[in-house]
DNA sequence: GAAGGTTTTGAACACTGTTCAAATCTAGGT
DNA sequence: ACCTAGATTTGAACAGTGTTCAAAACCTTC
């Protein structure tokens, strides 16, 4: 048993029964073994799933050179496994270098902003990231829990919707140049 | 003992000892009752969260006629509670519908935009300032529990960095009309 | 004072994350 | 082959969580 082997074992858990339903009890159990073993290998539930938000961000390689680029590649990212969004704004707020990768994103509005104003720019973007996502994810959690219907429109827009804000976004950092 | 009580005791537990600090036996106990007790007002602790959560928003009157001052208004009720935007942003997650005063937001935007992208707008400048204040409460709560030192810089400037990101989206979104 | 409805209790259920001494397993060295 | 030392795992417990529910207590109204 291997501290790697945990963590693929909880990203599998997540993405297979969501955030509510990975407790270190069900995933010992996953793992064929007793919950006190994964605390020789991992220090606490928020260090596992920071490497869990991780994983999920390396899914974003941030290769795209424009900042409406990263911002759709990071949303994929978060859409690959289920409640991601929420998994990574979580582990954010106890370990805001989580998003570190979105250091790429600052550096790209390095070029025409100061420092200081790049790093706001980034985070806006990654603040509405975050939120649409969660949005669109919390949304499919209620579907499946059978709380609220379906709604095909809303999905088949929500790139759209998405696009919409990031280029609004976008266009007012361009202005602020 | 009434339902308003036990909201507004849920109020103030939240202001004084933070989201992880408020579970319904410790609130029983500081109204002086057993924990059961409580559920016969109130449905569930999710229930209960979403009153709370309405009770926060009632702090933005939503007066202002300019989306900027509105989204400061938002962040202000927030901030006035502690983790105000991590319990607002949690019961939307299940009742969309609390952030029905957003929809003042909304028809903001009407005029020079369609129904749908006035939702989009709207949508765009809420996911920025919940998370940005989120963000904000995240780190005092850090800081609280000594994890972080205090960034006396950052938060002399939080204002600022709010408007920045404020200002670039509805900039973007002046320009989308 | 008795009846009836409303509210509270007290105890339990089924979970949760986490700890830790004791048992087990796995090398390495003699 | 045996023994020792270190690395893992177990099993049980601790302290907490949200929630349920029959039984008791409390009001009111007749």
């Amino acid at each position: 048993m291997t501290r790697a082997q945990i963590v693929d074992g909880a990203f599998d858990a997540l993405a297979e029964r969501g955030l509510t339903g990975l407790s270190m009890r069900r995933l010992a159990q996953d793992l064929g073994v007793q919950p006190g073993a994964l605390y020789y290998h991992v220090a606490s539930k928020q260090e596992l799933l920071a490497a869990v938000a991780t994983r999920i961000l390396d899914g974003a390689s941030f290769t795209a050179a424009d900042p409406r680029g990263a911002a759709q590649e990071l949303r994929a990212a978060l859409l690959r496994v289920r409640d991601g969004a929420e998994v990574v704004s979580f582990v954010q707020a106890f370990r805001p270098d989580v998003l570190a990768p979105a250091t790429r994103l600052r550096s790209l509005f390095a070029d025409p902003l100061g420092a200081r104003e790049a790093e706001w720019a980034a985070r806006t973007v990654v603040h509405y990231v975050l939120g649409f996502v969660a949005g669109e994810q919390n949304r499919a959690e209620l579907v499946r829990a059978g709380i609220v219907d379906e709604d095909p429109v809303r999905e088949a827009e929500s790139a759209e919707a998405f696009l919409f804000g990031i280029d609004a976004i976008l266009g007012g950092l361009a202005l602020l140049r």
